[in-house]
DNA sequence: GCCATTTTATTCGCTAATCAAAATATCTAT
DNA sequence: ATAGATATTTTGATTAGCGAATAAAATGGC
């Protein structure tokens, strides 16, 4: 095999490769959600619950705002995931003595200690596959992948303010 | 830019790529996600339910065991998400006739219609965004994508029925 | 033909995630 | 000091999802 792939771009059809491309991002996130579900058996968290303790070890505490925001969820469920957090001894909520109105949730040792345990199997396939690589391969994909989340992040910046407008005229 | 990318290769650290990799996944996966809850409100329906009646659509009809294999669910959440479906008149469910255990769920016309002019802003900006690519970049990321989702399902290679969010792919 | 087994769909009880809105407590600026 | 902003939690509701139980229908062995 060799470093340029011009040459196989030539096989396929032009108009294809965006199908092509849109099933493999399709294969991607049916292989994370599958992951997503064992993982969530292994540890006996939930998806969002293991998520936000990933949140909160990664930045050594963080309010339940910044979890919010970072998780992508309300107030409201962000609380209710630290809930069971805090109920399974995973993570510990302090007030701040500064500004008493907000609250610092922090990973117990027990916390960090799952996350240490019980590491992502994703990221564990991925990592060991991705190593064996030949380097140009390796910086294909992460050039790739760069490229792919950009134009899906653009688009989902532009599109936000159309679809409010959409959203009436059906029902 | 040129078409290999090898010399920018030995410029990163080499464990650094793993990581980045992963992180560029995740934005990938999170830009996907957003995409699909505005698509939810848009349309009215939840994502499950969008699923659901895209199966349903690819395939003309589906029995409630059919959709709960394709959209990776229950049987029992599968007959939930058909129940909302049908009081929304997006699909029908006749019995069979030749084995009356069967129940047949089909699209209506309005079911078929809100698919058609549901908007995809994923799919629809990741389109016109990668169509503008040069012929060797747009090559690459097909690679790239399909060497990563061989990668990821390789650790769960249960070969789970595929889900078929985009309405377009058919083998 | 008859019974046991299997298959298909549904119902029921329960847990979790999620949001919007309201309630509470606290801070900040005037 | 008071009005408004901010952070968190509570409340009330919907949805998704699972597993077990149920009902109905097909199938196979005898």
């Amino acid at each position: 095999m060799v470093c340029c792939l011009c040459h196989e771009a030539e096989i396929g059809g032009m108009e294809d490769r965006t199908q092509t491309s849109l099933i493999a991002l399709r294969r991607i996130l049916r292989a994370t959600e599958l992951n997503a579900r064992t993982l969530a058996r292994a540890t006996g968290l939930t998806t969002p619950q293991l998520i936000v303790l990933e949140i909160v070890a990664a930045a050594g505490r963080a309010t339940p705002k910044d979890i919010s925001g970072k998780a992508g969820v309300g107030q409201a469920t962000a609380t209710a995931l630290v809930d069971k957090l805090e109920a399974r001894g995973l993570v510990t909520r302090t007030r701040s003595d500064l500004d008493k109105r907000v609250v610092w949730v922090a990973p117990t040792e027990e916390g960090r200690e799952l996350l240490k345990t019980a590491p992502d199997p994703l990221q564990k396939t991925f990592s060991a596959q991705f190593e064996k690589l030949p380097d140009w391969e390796q910086a294909m994909i992460v050039a790739a992948l760069e490229r792919v989340g950009a134009m899906l992040n653009a688009g989902a910046l532009d599109a936000a303010p159309l679809l409010d407008v959409g959203a009436v005229d059906r029902k």
